[in-house]
RNA sequence: GCCCCCAUUGUCUAGUGGUUAGGAUAGAGGGCUGUGGUCCCUUUGAUGCGGGUUCGAUUCCCGCUGGGGGCCCCA
């Protein structure tokens, strides 16, 4: 007869313990960080409404990579492709008690229909950080902070990553009144930006100027994502009031603020940064592994000025980032930063209890149970293998320590305790048992 | 949705149009009937699925499934 397959649906993982070991190891450290900061946890259902993610997302998103539940004909669910919109929804709902600026974390699988390929599958974790609040700057600085902090918690530093920053605001100062762009052709603008790095020079200048069809608003162009430095710009045109510009000041204050915050390692400013959404206004960034195995974005974010206008009449800014963390798993095995002991279970408080026949079987579980209301994790070799055997297989999965429980002991009703370590071995009763074990691990 | 590459025991892999598909490692048992990590012996276990060509296919061809890489997209 035939059986099922034993694979997984395409895209989708299975998670045996050493790969819940290694995400579950991820995400407290992210976690350690951005409780720090004192941000709160919150989540969002699984399922949610496909209207709010038609409204504020692409009609791609929901037709081509939307996971449908439709239980009900004609009720359209989907599994959620991203948080943003729940974290909308549910902060307009109690945006009159929540005191801002509001600080949360989130760790959701998240859902996708897409091709999978290098770090992308079609269930993933991505954690997301946000701050809504009305003081813009602050927070980006303090996302940027949250960032820098969780790779260093991971042992990588500036020479690995690099958070590349740009402005929205000022990209649009940049592209309207300094490159005279056509309002109408923003957008494919934006769009040919985002490209520049992944495209040859030769090809992506012919696209420009066929795009734009006016040769000196192509050369403007052209230079944008050649500088990283505000103050020295390469353009020859810069109308009088340019460094009276909103998204500019904001551009060199972020610049001054992250020089003091002592946050320079860590940044470039990128003027070809721009983000996909159409809901980004303000600052937005990428993370980058400044080597050459990892040629996508880890990750990024940015800020929007109108989070749950979906909802509301009231107007709440913020920014946040999300982070795929199976993207940041490759990243971090590329610079050899997942320690090994981080994929074996941790039996550092752990003692194995070998009984050696069955007639020591309710002797070793009382023991186990007086172990573990202390603490200690112990398990019973309930196989009752031969002595050798169940030494061995505790000494290779890592217990410090075995107790041997035969006939001697249960008639004793006491335990033999071995320090599998220096071999050590004592026979006490098992009252004192506790004891010996508290002084030595 | 498109393009390229890939698929042999749990894992890593060798090999072949023809008779028992080989090794390493992990697992199980023993050497050692109450003492581990070394060593020795024995043993379990594989050609992803379906179709075609052929006397015969694990091998060649097609499709499917899954994986890897890229495009699109990246909310």
């Amino acid at each position: 007869m035939n059986k099922f397959s034993t694979q997984p649906l395409r895209g989708f993982s299975d998670f045996y313990p050493e790969e819940m070991r290694v995400d579950k190891w991820i995400l407290g450290k992210i976690r350690e960080v951005v409780e720090g900061y004192g941000y709160e946890e919150w989540n969002g259902p699984t399922l949610e409404s496909i209207d709010i993610f038609a409204a504020k997302s692409s009609e791609e998103l929901v037709t081509e990579q939307a996971f449908i539940v439709e239980k009900v004909k004609g009720e359209k669910l989907i599994l959620r492709p991203e948080l943003t919109p729940s974290l909308a929804r549910m902060v307009a709902a109690k945006i009159k008690e929540l005191e801002l600026p509001l600080r949360w974390y989130v760790f959701p699988n998240c859902f996708r229909y897409e091709r999978p390929q290098r770090g992308r599958r079609r269930e993933f974790i991505q954690v997301n950080v946000d701050i809504l609040s009305h003081d813009g700057l602050y927070a980006d600085l303090e996302i940027f902070n949250i960032i820098v902090d969780i790779m260093k918690s991971f042992g990588v530093t500036g020479k690995q990553f690099q958070i590349r920053w740009n402005n929205r605001r000022f990209l649009d100062e940049l592209l309207l009144m300094v490159a005279k762009v056509p309002e109408g052709l923003k957008n494919q603008v934006y769009k040919m930006i985002d490209k520049r790095d992944k495209m040859e020079p030769a090809e992506y200048e012919k696209w420009v100027r066929d795009t734009l069809r006016d040769d000196a608003a192509a050369d403007r162009v052209l230079q944008i994502g050649s500088f990283h430095d505000i103050n020295v710009l390469p353009f020859d045109n810069l109308p009088h009031e340019f460094f009276e510009y909103p998204g500019v000041k904001e551009v060199q204050q972020l610049t001054e603020m992250i020089k003091k915050a002592g946050l320079k390692p860590y940044c470039t400013f990128s003027p070809e940064i721009v983000r996909g959404l159409d809901y980004y206004t303000g600052t937005v960034y990428e993370v980058f592994d400044t080597g050459t195995e990892n040629r996508r974005a880890l990750f990024g974010g940015g800020r929007y000025d109108n989070l749950i206008d979906l909802f509301s009449d009231v107007q709440l800014p913020g920014t946040g980032f999300g982070l795929g963390i199976y993207v940041l798993e490759l990243f971090l095995t590329t610079y050899n930063k997942i320690p090994p002991e981080v994929k074996l279970p941790d039996r550092s408080h752990g003692v194995y209890i070998a009984p050696l026949d069955a007639s020591c079987l309710l002797l070793a579980i009382k023991v186990a149970q007086l172990l573990r209301a202390q603490g200690k994790q112990a398990l019973v070799g309930y196989d009752c293998r031969k002595l050798g055997r169940q030494i061995e297989t505790a000494s290779k999965r890592g217990f410090p320590y075995v107790i041997i429980i035969g006939k001697k002991e249960v008639d004793a009703q006491s335990v033999t305790l071995k320090n599998l370590q220096n071999g050590e071995q004592q026979t006490v009763p098992i009252a004192e048992m506790g004891k010996i074990l508290v002084s030595k691990t």
